[in-house]
DNA sequence: GCAAAAATAGACTAAAAAGTTTATTTTATA
DNA sequence: TATAAAATAAACTTTTTAGTCTATTTTTGC
């Protein structure tokens, strides 16, 4: 079992979470923090270092449950074609995300582009090593005859992720969840047109 | 011709727009501007109320620039296709973009989501007078029997500009422009699919 | 039930960022 | 070229945010 100073961690942890994927490093203060979880300065400096110990703290867990998520999803469908679907279907409620305020991943890799060198090396590293997950998931399922060699799947990787995460900023500007599910359907059938 | 007064506010705006465009609202300070513009902090607060008033007029001018830039390419063109294509090839250098730091519209509304609805507003106008653009373009296509009529222009046009949005953040990320290139081919190519 | 650990209250300090002011100098343009 | 407008310099106030400290209370886990 966990401390009670492990458990507040955590806490501190999940409650900034959601704060940091809506407004971003720069935009969290730590009196939104304090004013979310209901504790005080003494004990939030108690566990972490600074605001920007806390902020790293926050983006490693944002990045590792969107990644978790991910992979629980894509573990629950036993063909290629079934794996990439349910990765899709993850992305049906753009206004309504797993984590408020949007995708994570995306959300960090823009604030992190020009500004924070340290961030994006993590979030670079999640979106590399979701690439070649989705380019090893394509490619057994050309191996194994679920897919036509014709299917590059490298490209069709790179496109259905961007478009999805495009897609997710997009309707959230737009404050519609409908060119969603056009455009996952769209991307659904686009693997169709490969399967053997 | 312009005043010094406005000569000098237009070089204010001209200067922090890259700034607002890689670091965001939220990161960029009155002394960053000031820097950059080799300016005095009288003078700045000459030309605007506060740095919310700066904070407004650049993303205007931010989000009119780019509109202006995607107006200028597709005029070139005078086909349907050329004018999506030229579209498409806007993208083709997401390292080093129009403006320094990705695009002001999507980088806009990944900031303004969930915390400057003011912000939010206008950078919906935009995606959704880009959409409609979009549409209108490729359904004259259809017209004109450029396309086939089994085209979805709604869904192709969605596609398109999440996927290319999507992945000028997912290359940045990664310090690469080669997925870019696949994934503007492959958007060709799948529109191609439907040229008579 | 007790000692150690954790959290509170709240008043601090420190630092950073925003914004003001004024006298002076520079520059634009009628 | 005179003068009105614009910009500077630099010190200043204000506000916001980060971070510290300490005595006290509460909670935990043995």
């Amino acid at each position: 079992m966990l401390t009670k100073s492990e458990r507040t961690k955590q806490f501190i942890l999940e409650t900034a979470a959601p704060l940091f994927n809506q407004r971003g490093i720069a935009g969290v203060h730590i009196d939104d923090v304090l004013d979310a979880t209901k504790l005080t300065k003494g004990c939030l400096y108690g566990h972490f270092e600074s605001k920007e110990d806390l902020s790293l703290q926050v983006i490693d867990l944002l990045l590792a449950k969107m990644s978790e998520q991910i992979g629980i999803a894509i573990s629950k469908a036993d063909t290629a074609k079934g794996k990439i679907f349910a990765f899709l279907d993850l992305y049906k409620n753009p206004l309504d995300t797993y984590i408020p305020g949007g995708c994570p991943i995306f959300n960090t890799a823009v604030e992190s582009d020009d500004h924070y060198p340290l961030v994006k090396e993590k979030v670079a590293g999640v979106i590399r090593k979701g690439q070649e997950l989705a380019v090893t998931i394509l490619k057994q399922g050309i191996e194994s005859g679920e897919f036509s060699p014709d299917l590059d799947a490298v490209i069709y990787a790179f496109k259905m992720v961007a478009a999805v995460e495009g897609g997710v900023v997009l309707c959230r500007a737009m404050n519609t969840a409908k060119p969603m599910h056009g455009l996952i359907k769209s991307l659904k059938s686009e693997l169709d047109s490969y399967s053997v």
